[in-house]
DNA sequence: CTGAATCCTAAAGGATACTG
DNA sequence: CAGTATCCTTTAGGATTCAG
């Protein structure tokens, strides 16, 4: 899992990723943060999209917690530690926190006094929402929960 | 919240053969077609199916090697170990032990003498296809190796 | 109260060497 | 060829404590 040293903001190399996000906005986008693709390294000699993917969500929480970004829309910290259910807040934050870092979930500070930040999906983050989804339908007919 | 199973040991996992769990009745299982659920702990109260799937391949390497099994079908030890491209032998060794516990790979000596293994996915292995393919699909379209 | 930071342990991951 | 064995570093994850 080293990941040496990751090109930490991608620079905004071509944009043009034909991607047209019509997503409905409700939430702001900032007009520096473009729909770029994200520069991630990837062991051996072939650049790998199943390896890279899996660097970025194969993460105990992590698809859990944009499951639930999906599903509950931007969420307050402790809302999400209870919608994951079972984690606790140091992994939370840290998972957060490399979420962030990947460009797939974004923070805001939404209130000063009482301090009250919001959690919610980046355009790459909601992107996934197939891949989680297909994770999801798998298990639904491939699991089952202990008896 | 506390693990009462060590990862890579879930519940019904038996070192030995002949004992299946038994889905009791309704899950009639046709030897043709046999599917049978695995069952799966998860952390928390709720059992949730994104969860429990992230902790079956939720692993560095185990999107990767599933992948590779499903494009080359069944492989060798070195095989794999060349087409996955970075991982050590132990790693490697590691994980697949890991898949053959949770029944998605299956190990079969074909030569004693050279000796010879193969590894290819079982029933449920190969049902992950549509999960690991949507990796693979967002990676490609959302990220990019490092220049 | 909410949102983290700290400390700690267990587990994963990896380099290398070695064996049947 | 198909792994183990050994040693080591890194990460995951949990309990607790702390700041606002």
């Amino acid at each position: 899992m080293s990941d040496p040293s990751p090109p930490g903001d991608p620079p905004d190399s071509d944009d043009g990723d034909g991607n047209d996000h019509d997503v409905d906005s409700a939430d702001a986008v900032d007009p520096d943060d473009a729909v770029e693709r994200l520069e991630v390294w990837c062991a051996g000699e072939d650049w790998c999209p199943v390896t890279t993917t899996a660097t970025l969500i194969g993460k105990k929480w992590h698809p859990v917690i944009i499951h639930r970004l999906l599903e509950h829309g931007p969420s307050g910290f402790n809302e999400l530690q209870d919608a994951v259910d079972g984690i606790s807040s140091k992994v939370l934050s840290d998972s957060l926190e490399d979420l962030q870092e990947n460009r797939l979930v974004e923070r805001e500070i939404i209130s000063e006094k009482p301090f009250r930040v919001q959690y919610s999906l980046t355009d790459h983050g909601r992107s996934l929402e197939p891949v989680i989804y297909s994770m999801r339908d798998w298990g639904v007919q491939h699991l089952a929960p202990p008896n």
